[in-house]
RNA sequence: GGUCCGAUAGCUCAGCUGGAUAGAGCAACAGCCUUCUAAGCUGUAGGUCCUAGGUUCGAAUCCUAGUCGGAUCACCA
């Protein structure tokens, strides 16, 4: 928001024509990039105060030398933990007095005291982002029950850290601060208000959390958060018990992995990442490629194929990321397209709608396929490991929502759909002649087909009839 | 340094509540469309399951130690 005011010359989404979430995420990267400098800037100055620094030259490259010796095996000597303190409190000073971060500071207290310019502002920056937000909310197919904006919610968390000084859970430092001695379990004090009163993220969360539990009547709730917030959620849950709540400790955090690109993790505040705008608008444009490449949507109206290879784009990315443990960080790589093919989201939609041809081609014979198959009917090898498979689903399912992971419901739907396109290729369905046979096999692709459709279902992914 | 997480084929990942020859996809190579959609199917090649110990009849899986990589330990969010 600052930056926006310096340098953005009131540019607008409308008069930029860019989506508000990627025009607030540019001022993000400028603001970061500027205060950067700042630092850089300050460090130099500053440099000559510090003697043991006087023949440092490069700053940064002393301070991560100094940090990456210190985690080998030799450590480091006496001048260079000396150095190398001297070069953190250097860091420090600069990163807490360069101007842009002191303005920024200032405008946060006029913010909670609700100055009337800047709240306007942060009023019209926030919409846009939402605004943008919902744009790509809506592609993507994901929506909200309830949303608390962390604006509503930080006054309430104030208060409850208050509250909690009463109760002599937290203390108050002689600066006015607001912390929790979480040394008795293991860990750190942690910051609750800032010296000037105003909260931080854990204030907020408190408060978040209160509300959370007041509006909806649960016994359990799941935070969907990255591992980097392993620590945040820790304490977390150690304060809310200590201000004395019951579900304190029955916090979930469901703490999910990176994703990294080849060169490294992304960063939003240094603007290398892949915008998921752009990463679909791409897989929609080879999906339409692919498709009437194989011309297999004739017959279909543009507006009907338009929607397929939205979908199958859509299938691509969601099945991409949906595939791999949560848990886990993974790597992706932009330059290498998502796939549509062998493990991939349209391999399984392909495979539904093979069977959907089929019955259209059944519907055309006038053969009507019911949810019963004939008994005593001989079944081969491929047709038992199927209808094993199928069995499986609702463990699969059960088991998935134990352990938080979608990846087995993916994995499963991949077996599944691995071993119905052997079947396919190995047994005749329409041109079995054995009508007690056809109709065992009829069946057993209904019930595939419906398998399929469930589980990407509960992926967030929808199937098409023909693609 | 403390805490936490990870390491399986060239690459991306399954498998991990102990069980038989460790599996997929991609990439490479060789095949299969006058039959229900070839975005498919079949085959070949590719592995010290990070290392060393331990528990066990049996370990990729459990335990301990180590190596490497990542995260975190902010008056940032």
């Amino acid at each position: 928001m600052l930056a926006w005011k310096k340098w953005g010359e009131g540019v607008t989404p409308q008069s930029s024509g860019k989506k508000g979430d990627h025009l607030v995420g540019d001022f993000y990267v400028k603001f970061d990039k500027e205060y950067k400098a700042e630092i850089n800037t300050i460090i130099q100055e500053k440099l000559a105060d510090y003697p043991l620094l006087k023949d440092v030259r490069d700053f940064k490259a002393t301070l991560s030398g100094l940090k990456n010796k210190k985690k080998t095996k030799e450590g480091l000597n006496e001048q260079e933990i000396a150095q190398l303190k001297a070069c953190e409190e250097l860091s420090k000073y600069a990163e807490n007095s360069a101007p842009l971060i002191l303005e920024a500071r200032d405008m946060l207290l006029k913010w909670e005291a609700k100055d009337e310019e800047v709240y306007s502002d942060w009023k019209m920056m926030n919409q846009w982002v939402y605004e943008g937000f919902d744009v790509s909310y809506k592609k993507l197919g994901v929506d909200f029950d309830k949303i608390y904006y962390e604006s509503d919610t930080y006054t309430v968390g104030r208060d409850m850290v208050l509250e909690g000084i009463e109760k002599g859970v937290f203390y108050r430092k002689e600066d006015g601060s607001v912390w929790c001695d979480l040394s008795d379990v293991g860990l750190d004090e942690k910051l609750l208000l800032r010296k000037d009163g105003t909260s931080v993220y854990m204030t907020q969360d408190i408060g978040t959390a209160k509300l959370r539990f007041d509006d909806f009547d649960v016994d359990k709730m799941v935070y969907v958060v990255g591992n980097e917030q392993d620590y945040h959620f820790q304490v977390l849950s150690l304060l809310l018990d200590k201000i004395g709540f019951k579900w304190g400790k029955g916090l979930v955090h469901f703490s999910y992995g990176m994703v990294e690109l080849p060169q490294g993790k992304m960063k939003s505040r240094e603007g290398t990442v892949v915008d998921a705008d752009d990463l679909v608008d791409e897989m929609v444009n080879t999906a339409r490629e692919m498709s009437q490449q194989l011309g297999k949507l004739e017959g279909y109206t543009t507006e009907e194929a338009e929607e397929v290879y939205q979908m199958i784009a859509l299938g691509a990315l969601k099945y991409f990321i949906l595939k791999v443990d949560p848990k886990k960080n993974m790597v992706f790589n932009p330059e290498e397209s998502i796939d549509f093919n062998g493990n991939t989201g349209p391999f399984i939609q392909y495979t539904h709608a093979r069977i959907q041809s089929i019955f259209r081609k059944a519907a055309e014979k006038g053969i009507h396929v019911g949810t019963e198959a004939p008994t005593h009917v001989e079944v081969g090898e491929k047709e038992n490991n199927l209808i094993r498979t199928i069995a499986n689903f609702p463990n699969a399912v059960a088991e998935a929502g134990k352990v938080f992971s979608p990846a087995i419901i993916a994995n499963f739907v991949y077996d599944l759909a691995k071993e119905y396109n052997q079947f396919y290729h190995d047994c005749p369905i329409l041109f079995e002649e054995d009508e007690d046979k056809r109709m065992m096999r009829l069946t057993l692709c209904k019930t595939v087909g419906k398998t399929i459709k469930n589980a990407m279902w509960l992926l967030g992914i929808d199937v098409p009839d023909k693609m």
